[in-house]
DNA sequence: CTCTCTGCAAAGGGTTTGCAGCCGA
DNA sequence: TCGGCTGCAAACCCTTTGCAGAGAG
């Protein structure tokens, strides 16, 4: 079974000898309390709320702990900031994103990896990672545009 | 029959109601001699070499001019800064970048690009674009991996 | 002649870093 | 105690912008 992230991030910070903070701990309960794909500013704005005083620089080394640890993972979605997600006891997901309203999608299709690591083999590579960004209009957006002008 | 990349600059800078510089013909022509993935500050370089005096401004208004103008695409891997590519005359190509030693492969499969749309077309979005990039490592890397320690 | 373009340098936005003191293990 | 951690502010990197003079159409 699967331990807590919490946990989880404890036994990270353990193993890589670091230490336990009053700040790291309320960034992490922060960040997981969170839905979609936050920036490391965002974050910092939440986190200050009830803990005056945090800095910035916290906030973003402790984003990278995170996705070090393997809690978070690192998106950018190409509007100039990075954006963390939540990666613990989620499955794989692209994303699919309005270029209207910038609402986001997550998706995930078997048969797209599947040939992605058909393409990389291809070429002799061995697969890492990837990313998929689908851009386009949605369902609403769609009928605004054409319910108008 | 396809109408070469000067002219069809030059139509752009017409239709469009701007002016044609030696500024702009001079960092379309490095531009084109170029063969991967260029950022601004590489092209900058290059172009300054024979033509002192011209400024990365310069540079980078003009690489958005050729992208609007469709001679040229931004793609992002994700080191920080954009680069820009051929787009005249290519066929829609995807990335496949090696994680170890930076090389980058551009790779196309038909049946990705279909089952994205049907992706974005089973959550009632109409797809406009989209961003494919593979990371691994590549054969080289993986021999010296293996090779030695 | 007009309106766009240019080079410069400063500003901007996001992220990183150096430092002196703090504090968890 | 010891070494990592913190907040601050300055530094960084890439990109954009304001401006006054230059030059294409």
């Amino acid at each position: 079974m699967t331990k807590d992230p919490y946990t989880k991030f404890a036994e990270f910070i353990a193993r890589k000898k670091l230490k336990m903070t009053p700040q790291r701990r309320r960034i992490l309960e922060v960040f997981l309390s969170e839905e979609g794909h936050v920036t490391s500013e965002e974050l910092y704005q939440k986190v200050k709320r009830e803990y005056d005083g945090i800095g910035q620089a916290t906030v973003y080394r402790t984003l990278k702990l995170l996705a070090d640890s393997g809690l978070a993972k690192a998106v950018e979605f190409g509007d100039g900031a990075l954006r963390y997600e939540i990666l613990y006891g989620q499955s794989h997901h692209d994303h699919l994103i309005c270029e209207c309203c910038g609402i986001n999608v997550e998706v995930v299709d078997p048969s797209i990896e599947r040939l992605q690591e058909e393409v990389a083999r291809r070429h002799g590579f061995k697969l890492t990672a990837h990313k998929l960004y689908l851009y386009g209009i949605c369902p609403d957006c769609q009928k605004k545009a054409s319910g108008n002008g």
